[in-house]
DNA sequence: GTCTATACCCGGATAGAC
DNA sequence: GTCTATCCGGGTATAGAC
């Protein structure tokens, strides 16, 4: 039964084998292979799941705030603490080697979290798509990187980590939002080894609009 | 030998083990307990040189500009393309369970690594240390958020999506290095839940002074 | 759906000889 | 510094009975 995935929710990835799930379960281990073809298929299964409540949690903080900034900048916050909070869930996810396009029901689910990023993004960009996109990514990119470094014990441990974590990963959200129009792909680069934008010409003039 | 540690970073910390590198090597499962006390100690070993070699990388990189700002965006995007190029290395460091606390050699590495960093950002905030910590810990999360979504497969495979994660890593510096007014800590703050600075005083005017 | 039993392979680590 | 031999533990997976 997906009764295992609540288990591994609970305990956590490290470590994780068919056969300790299965003692937790009181089953042997044969018999998850009633309900899983292997290993694999049953850790994509709890990472659908553990999307999925990620997703959920930063749906959450969009009903908290009411301008698109806030609720990016909310959101953030919200994928940093969910990294923090429920860090076995997010272990699955981001931890592992799973390879997303192996499984389609998990790269919905991820995209599911796109989707919320990108849907507060169109917001702010309505006009512009490719801007949209770079803020997007950007954004994704910012919240993914505090979660991590916090994870890995940067921000030190314990609550008050988590928070100065969290927080700033807002307000560099807010910063991002701001500055944007300074992440926008010059036309027709075909991506050096250097970045090009540099020396590029949207380098300055924070407060000008995206297009 | 250290020898081991060469072929560690040539195949990679996916399914490591002190067993295979022996094998590798021509030597037994018993050899290399003669240079290091256990797994983790070998592990860390090759996560220090793994370090000196990324800092390396990012010093080069402050050679080709001049510019506080242009030095930063060069990081980032060296940050992004070591990750992916040195992929071996840069897993050992920030895609194992290794407690960087347990080794002082393996912090003093990562301290190197912030410290080229922090080095430059201290040039564009020279009055105000807080302001640069914030900016630092900012581009830092930045640029590794850049470079786990790389390595986890969001930006595409093959050497156009490092380019693309690289060049969108500087872009990115640049916007916060632009925009890092909106950064700062707003004073005797104690983290509540949601972010502060989401109503918080230096979210607009992003051409404002550090201080 | 689960059990028993089993086959197989792997890893970490130690003792003691050379 | 390395070998041999050995112990221990673990995990994946299958076959066949219930």
């Amino acid at each position: 039964m997906h009764g295992a995935i609540e288990l591994i929710a609970e305990r956590g990835v490290r470590g994780f084998s068919l056969a300790e799930v299965s003692r937790r379960l009181g089953v042997t281990a044969a018999a998850p292979y009633r309900h899983f073809a292997d290993r694999d298929e049953l850790l994509a299964a709890v990472a659908v799941r553990a999307l999925h409540a990620f997703a959920d949690a930063l749906a959450a903080e969009i009903g908290d705030a009411d301008t698109p900034e806030q609720q990016l900048a909310a959101m953030a916050s919200g994928y940093v603490r969910f990294a923090a909070e429920q860090r076995q869930l997010f272990d699955v996810v981001y931890r592992t080697d799973l390879e997303k396009n192996r499984y389609p029901e998990l790269r919905l689910a991820y995209e599911r979290v796109e989707g919320l990023l990108g849907s507060c993004v169109a917001e702010l960009c309505p006009d512009d798509p490719q801007a949209a996109e770079a803020l997007g990514d950007a954004l994704e990119a910012a919240a993914h990187g505090h979660a991590m470094l916090l994870l890995d014990g940067s921000y030190g441990e314990g609550p008050d980590a988590i928070d100065q974590a969290a927080a700033q990963a807002a307000r560099v959200t807010l910063a991002l939002i701001q500055g944007r129009a300074a992440l926008q792909r010059p036309r027709g680069e075909q991506g050096g080894a250097n970045p090009g934008p540099v020396t590029g010409p949207a380098a300055r003039g924070a407060s000008a609009p995206p297009r």
